[in-house]
DNA sequence: TTAAAATGTCTATTGATATAGACAACCATA
DNA sequence: TATGGTTGTCTATATCAATAGACATTTTAA
């Protein structure tokens, strides 16, 4: 079933890199579960229609990245194939949703500024160009594992001094609450997908030509009122969203 | 303010396709809109830190897309810059949900075949392993352009005859009105990204490395009884998903 | 009309990608 | 312990990707 002309020469994407992203995602689909291997590099070669050290460069590609370990002599195995899931609800929250697929949550404060608002930035939040927002830089990781990088804004006078509070909670919810923001909801999400920029692939562990899903995303108080308008990166291979309706 | 090392080496991505993928994402996010034209070459080249040349495969590589115009003397024009919107609700249809973005809409039936349902289908048909269904490959298009690659299954008792009736109507609503149900509405949906296989490179003429927005769908009528469950992929340089709560 | 600015074309060179073949090293098992 | 199957390493060669420079052609505007 496997077929031939599954890759394509001259497009500007390296073959070895073809062959990596199809691996990568047969894995993560569970299609070689029965054996717990990445089928020999022979057969490999064979079903890519390509010589075999050209699989071997897309085996060590993914081996770098820690989803395959070749063993001399016996094969090689397959390391690690998980990927988390998203709930995105009105009460959507990046901590809690995830919580039982992993076992340690993590946000990670990167920068934070004060500045004053883009036209797209005051489109979302309600604001005039040029009103002062406050801007965080973080990542999150899932059990030490980068999940996602996100950059958000919140208006500065409402929520100034949030750079230190998320820094020592590590959530925005609990940042929110210290800063007299009981509760809050999710009014809109935009998803799109791209490849990875070279700031994301370092902070996310990810090599060049990686997916990121980006979900654009507005809260707002129990008044409607915008509160957090956020750009977040997901690595696409670790994580799938769900939308309930 | 667009940076240096926007690009790296030695990644299985060739830099001009690096390029072309950040250049069209420029586009469709209006950062040249005020010209209605891209940089000039050698100026791009600088952004990049490439050579001039490079920029100028990267922009063939566009030409041949359809999105820029390179015109000798006067520079290189934007001929096409859209993003298809799709709202995600609890109401979501693909024809109505695009309606006002472009003029016509059309979906073609690419095959039809009756089969067992395999354990995922089963499982979010809320059928039995082996019980029969319905696959329907459809293509559909916005203004003859490709959009989305869909594969659909529902349950062959229930909607025998679908194939057919959709290749009527091109409209799964439709098809769906005319077989008795008059109503529907969509329970779940998975959003994912992966990179494009070479059969959807095909329908949905893209060019190897290409990036996909998957939603896996699930429709049930209005008692909560599974009618259809799909898995739809489109291009994800030409659409984003809206989810509002 | 001229000059500046932009794309188009050509040659040459270097490094990355891909193929090809041979053989070594290691593992499991008969 | 011998054998078959697997990964690891080495050499060599051809093609694609990227850089570099020079100059032609076309458009716009001074």
């Amino acid at each position: 079933m496997a077929g031939l002309k599954q890759v394509q020469r001259q497009t500007g994407v390296a073959l070895w890199r073809q062959i990596a992203d199809r691996i990568r995602e047969a894995i993560s689909g569970g299609a070689y579960d029965e054996t717990g291997m990445v089928p020999p590099e022979t057969v490999l070669a064979l079903q890519f229609g390509v010589n075999r050290h050209t699989v071997r460069s897309a085996l060590a590609a993914l081996a770098q990245e820690g989803i395959v370990r070749a063993v001399q002599g016996r094969g090689t195995l397959i390391e690690r194939k998980e990927r988390l899931n998203f709930p995105i609800t009105r009460r959507t929250r990046f901590t809690s949703g995830i919580g039982d697929q992993a076992r340690e949550m993590r946000g990670l404060l990167l920068d934070e500024a004060e500045k004053e608002a883009s036209a797209e930035v005051a489109r979302w939040l309600g604001l005039k160009q040029g009103e002062r927002v406050i801007r965080l830089e973080t990542l999150r990781q899932a059990d030490k594992r980068p999940v996602s990088r996100a950059t958000s804004w919140f208006p500065a006078k409402r929520f100034a001094g949030i750079g230190q509070v998320y820094r020592k909670h590590e959530s925005i919810t609990k940042a929110f609450a210290e800063l007299g923001l009981s509760d809050y909801v999710r009014a809109t999400t935009e998803v799109t997908a791209a490849h990875a920029s070279t700031g994301d692939l370092a902070d996310l562990e990810l090599t060049p030509g990686a997916i990121l899903l980006i979900a654009k995303a507005m809260n707002t108080d129990l008044d409607g009122v915008p509160v957090q308008y956020s750009v977040s990166r997901f690595a696409a291979d670790r994580v799938q969203f769900t939308i309930e309706n």
